[in-house]
RNA sequence: GCCGGGGUGACAGAGCGGCUAAUGUGACCGACUGCAGAUCGGUUUCCAGGGGGUUCGACUCCCUCCCCCGGCACCA
């Protein structure tokens, strides 16, 4: 099936072709480590992670870069301000998002590329970029990019220089040759991190840093590029004109991936207003699993409205899920060789797997794609109801397997082996016994044991199944 | 102001020029049941922001208005 992708650039769904063959390198703009990692940065980067997902899922060879920007301006205003080395601060933010990451099974990262290892080639593209016309140095031992050069400045987000000086609301520096410049390279200010250069000592611009480090690994041009869609100007309209106009080589990006903003309770979400969550408390109150299920459950490209009911709801509609997965283990383990409702799941299942599969191809849907899920969820509950074998159940285990590797999702262990099972098979029995006697105390009791032990006991019409958390 | 993206049933949220608007949550009814849990079946939405237009037919395409969100060259 063709992998139908949403280009910013041209604004709409292309057929995704890889530049060479089944290799795929995409870049994703990371963070800048100023300050604790928050929900809106792990909505992107939770979509990323299945965008990378289903490709290597489907054959591709990804090759997912991510850079860290660390040094950058609100760095530097956070070391001042407290007092401590960007060092240190980068380190500890650093720390946190990975962490955080890590917990979200956002796992698909090849690399992560710092800013500051890259100076070699961040100056070579300065150099490069004021040698072919298009940069310059001011007197301050600032270099700045003339926008003016280059023709296609705006073509991803459609704007226009003339407007915006229309619009400006700002005064502009003096130190450039047209409002819309941007810095390359920013001279050093007392008190800050410098590294040297043949215009002084000063320290990258932002946008330099992420050219840098993608033509060192993937070339004049490579697949795809994601961000949230607040970057794409003047973030990667700079990294654009930057790019194209140092190598010479256009389109410097296939396709351009942006995804959509997250708001809280309807609101941008500032600590000015009080309604600021960092990735790490929203982790402190909802499972990962469930927090990952939320983002999912819209079309990366919306934006979505966080809210902790809303969170507190998705946990419910993923409950479900998870419970039919556990459904399907426990079921596994009473292994009947066949049943009456094999056909049906077998069929449901093969469906299920290629309404999955369209929906993801269709630029990533995964929405659809759990609607699909949901659907085939209900197949599987019908079909244990009325009895159902051991092959299709290990299709319906494969095919939810297959599910949770591309959305992260259905990650739990499960903790079984032969004693945990022996030893199950003999409390069930025991309580059976009990049950028959109209002991109901010792019946109850067993199974309020077990569930302190995470272990739940069900009784249905044809018997006793235990499911473990 | 300019650029970009949105406004869908109680809520969340998809698809599609034409079958009852997917899916989930919530609510209600029923089945199952010693209790519990899970599950199954059913019900609940029907001016899709307002207005115009195209069409045999629009939620889906076009225009316009309203509202919401993001971005708009300094860099706090």
């Amino acid at each position: 099936m063709t992998i139908r992708v949403y280009n910013t650039l041209s604004r709409r769904k292309e057929d995704f072709v890889p530049l060479h063959g089944r290799r795929v390198s995409m870049f994703v703009c990371g963070i800048t480590p100023y300050d604790a990692t928050h929900i809106g940065h792990a909505k992107t980067y939770v979509a990323f992670d299945v965008v990378a997902r289903y490709l290597r899922r489907k054959g591709y060879d990804v090759f997912y870069l991510q850079n860290v920007t660390d040094i950058e301006d609100r760095l530097i205003d956070r070391m001042h301000k407290s007092g401590r080395s960007w060092k240190d601060l980068v380190k500890e933010f650093v720390g946190e998002y990975l962490d955080g990451m890590t917990r979200l099974a956002c796992t698909s990262v090849n690399l992560y590329a710092y800013a500051t290892d890259y100076m070699p080639e961040i100056l070579e593209q300065i150099e490069g970029l004021i040698a072919k016309g298009f940069a310059y140095a001011a007197e301050d031992g600032s270099v700045y990019y003339d926008t003016t050069r280059y023709p296609d400045w705006g073509k991803l987000s459609g704007q226009k220089v003339e407007e915006h000086i229309a619009g400006a609301r700002v005064a502009v520096d003096e130190r450039k040759r047209n409002p819309a410049d941007f810095a390359l390279w920013k001279a050093q200010k007392p008190g800050e991190p410098a590294w040297d250069s043949p215009w002084g000592k000063g320290r990258p611009g932002w946008h330099i840093e992420d050219t840098a480090i993608t033509v060192r690994h993937f070339g004049p041009r490579y697949d795809i590029h994601g961000g949230a869609t607040e970057l794409m100007f003047p973030h990667h309209e700079a990294e654009i004109a930057q790019a194209e106009a140092f190598t010479g080589v256009k389109p410097f990006v296939n396709v351009w991936m942006h995804g959509g903003m997250l708001m809280v309770s309807g609101e941008e979400m500032h600590k000015s207003l009080g309604n600021f969550w960092a990735l790490k408390d929203a982790l402190a109150r909802w499972e990962p699993e469930v927090l990952r299920f939320f983002y999912l459950n819209a079309h990366y490209r919306s934006p979505i409205d966080f809210a902790p009911e809303l969170v507190d709801e998705a946990g419910r509609s993923y409950a479900r899920l998870r419970e039919t997965v556990r459904t399907i283990d426990a079921e596994r383990r009473r292994t009947p060789d066949a049943g009456s409702a094999d056909a049906a799941l077998r069929a449901a299942t093969a469906t299920a797997l290629e309404a999955f599969d369209a929906a993801m191809a269709d630029d990533f849907n995964t929405r659809e794609a759990i609607a699909a899920i949901f659907e085939y969820a209900r197949s599987v509950n019908k079909a244990v109801e009325v009895g159902t074998g051991r092959v299709a159940l290990d299709e319906a285990a494969t095919a939810f397997a297959r599910f949770g590797e591309v959305l992260g999702l259905f990650a739990r262990a499960s903790a079984d082996d032969a004693v945990v099972e022996g030893l199950m098979d003999l409390l069930v029995r025991l309580r059976e016994d009990a049950r028959k006697r109209k002991d109901f105390a010792t019946a109850d009791g067993i199974r309020e044991g077990l569930a302190k032990l995470g272990i739940v006991l069900e009784d249905t019409r044809d018997g006793v199944r235990w499911k473990s958390a």
